[in-house]
DNA sequence: TTGACGAATGATAGCGCTAACACTTAAAAC
DNA sequence: GTTTTAAGTGTTAGCGCTATCATTCGTCAA
């Protein structure tokens, strides 16, 4: 029995005939033999890695995204190779490198701001592309995700049609799709005639409960008249209402707090906190979805997917006039 | 030029003239010359993968560790293989089969309690092996931890000291270093002379805040003389803190809440609240650095390395008698 | 002068697999 | 009965590197 036949029953086993197979499959089993990926690799030009760019691993936010990449490549022949940015594109650049050497199955990465030279890149790597947590108008191949500016709109139109004026924005590491969410904020602000400079509050450093906890001291330094804020995400929020609670800020009679991102203690905190929910682990199952049908040659829908977006409303924005209407709990 | 010599610029430099070595590194950096890693590794039978296997990559803890490795990785030559076991024996398994096929550079993986089969295919690989997590008697090759035994004692006898009596002990997700943090409390508690199987809730549920607001609704449906409990992990004791909340319990003064990891958010809740720091970050940085000091044939000290841990005690514990004494932030 | 030696470079083979094509056999079509 | 076709299996070559050994050349000791 030669070599070649062993290759097919392992690769393609519908070609070889029963008997062989089953031959051959007793062998392996009894054998352990298990082909060398490296070998395979060099053999036939193509890897079983799906490549995933993501700027943190200890985000939240990308761990359930990464959760539903993991789910749904569980059970393929794919294997995930996983690079961390560090929201630096200059990393981003270096391991788009490191992974396009590699001949990856497929590739994902996060966003649309890539540097000219890493989607110089990503044109030329001959593999179906998903770029992940939000949606443009130009994708390089595929994108997943929803308009982080939609979402900034909806949350603060939210917090204005539930009563609240001075609405604050607070945001930690900032990065685009952090800005986009202060974008349609911006608009909506300006467009009630509400807008306000000092009412914005971001920084640089990664977000942390903390961090909410400093960035509304600060906010509250610069002015007192603020009656509301739209968190950039749920930590900050946490962080918000703990501090609300130091300084007896009644929430949300005297103030509102709206989240980003609904993690799910947001529900349970005193009061709940109204939050956006997006769909992270969505997120990540349908990038491998589709990954996986491009490569199997098989026709996808439209090439951008929009997951959407929902604003939670709880307790924590029910309006500065709710003091007696409020549900008990 | 032969190719040899290209690879020996590339690879072992100091072996080649200079002339030679600078027409060979001006040529690869005009060409945009990079090695076939697959090749590569079938050539001199050698990876520059290191396999990493967790259980999870959405809980917190493991991310830290992560962050660690992935910082010590960085500007060595070596690439982050990442599995996620999802507290599976056997999907570990399964992934070691697939890890020791690539002829790994190095291999981490989490806890002692790996089965008779994963131990014996360790074995064989021609790799150092790291265990995170944890410490123990009996290495496969290295290990970097703690002990969770020890952790829950102290976090235990804590609370006694503080002069809490019905500690009750919340659990979730029951892995084998959660059974060891119950185990170190079930020996404080008898010793003490305080055990009752009435103040232990545990559930095979993963855990989230929302679990702690249950779980601690199940412990006082079931008795209400509980002054105290000792959370596994600190999502269960914000979700705790929180049920405290509604319920108007008094924390400290009615009722003690103790943590575990020490999460950042625990230090700005209302009250703080006590929880025992371990060092993640380091376990993560250190495993990398064992692994790569034994690749390279550098001497590393001991093969276990016991990392410790520290209760942090904050207000939340500050005893059921301190509500006159207490501070006032 | 000669041989030994080390430094620098090259020639050869092969890592373990698969692509591409070749061949064999039996069944189907003419 | 011959040709065509398809299914099943084998042969050959090569993927892009590196291990190993061979060669060249200059230097130095005997």
């Amino acid at each position: 029995m030669s070599a070649i036949t062993v290759s097919r029953v392992l690769r393609t086993p519908e070609l070889v005939s029963e008997p062989v197979r089953l031959r051959v499959m007793e062998a392996v089993a009894r054998l352990g033999y298990v082909p060398d990926p490296a070998a395979r690799v060099l053999a036939s030009a193509k890897s079983d890695v799906l490549g995933i760019l993501i700027p943190s691993v200890t985000n939240s936010v990308f761990a359930d995204v990464l959760r539903g990449i993991y789910e749904r490549v569980e059970g393929s022949p794919f294997h995930v190779q996983l690079g961390n940015t560090r929201y630096s594109i200059l990393e981003e650049e270096r391991l788009l490198g490191v992974f396009s050497r590699q001949r990856p199955a497929g590739l994902i990465v996060t966003g649309l701001d890539q540097s000219a030279r890493s989607v110089a890149l990503l044109r030329q790597v001959d593999c179906p592309i998903v770029q992940i947590m939000e949606i443009g108008d130009e994708p390089i191949d595929m994108m997943v995700g929803f308009s982080h500016r939609d979402a900034g709109r909806a949350a603060t139109r939210h917090l204005r049609d539930r009563g609240y004026r001075r609405i604050a924005f607070l945001g930690a590491r900032m990065d685009p799709r952090t800005r986009r969410r202060l974008e349609g904020y911006g608009e909506v602000m300006k467009e009630a005639g509400l807008f306000d400079e000092r009412l914005i509050v971001t920084t640089q450093r990664a977000s942390t409960v903390t961090l909410g906890c400093e960035l509304l001291s600060e906010l509250l330094s610069r002015t007192l008249e603020v009656d509301a804020v739209f968190c950039n995400n749920d930590d900050l929020a946490i962080g918000v209402l703990f501090e609300c609670q130091r300084r007896r800020i009644s929430v949300p009679d005297d103030f509102g707090i709206c989240g980003f991102n609904d993690l799910e203690m947001m529900a349970v905190a005193n009061p709940p906190l109204t939050s956006v929910r997006t769909n992270r682990l969505e997120m990540g199952r349908k990038a491998i979805e589709l990954l996986i049908a491009r490569i199997a040659g098989e026709p996808i829908g439209a090439p951008v997917v929009d997951l959407g977006f929902e604003v939670v409303a709880r307790r924590s924005t029910a309006g500065p006039l709710a003091r007696d209407a409020r549900p008990s709990t």
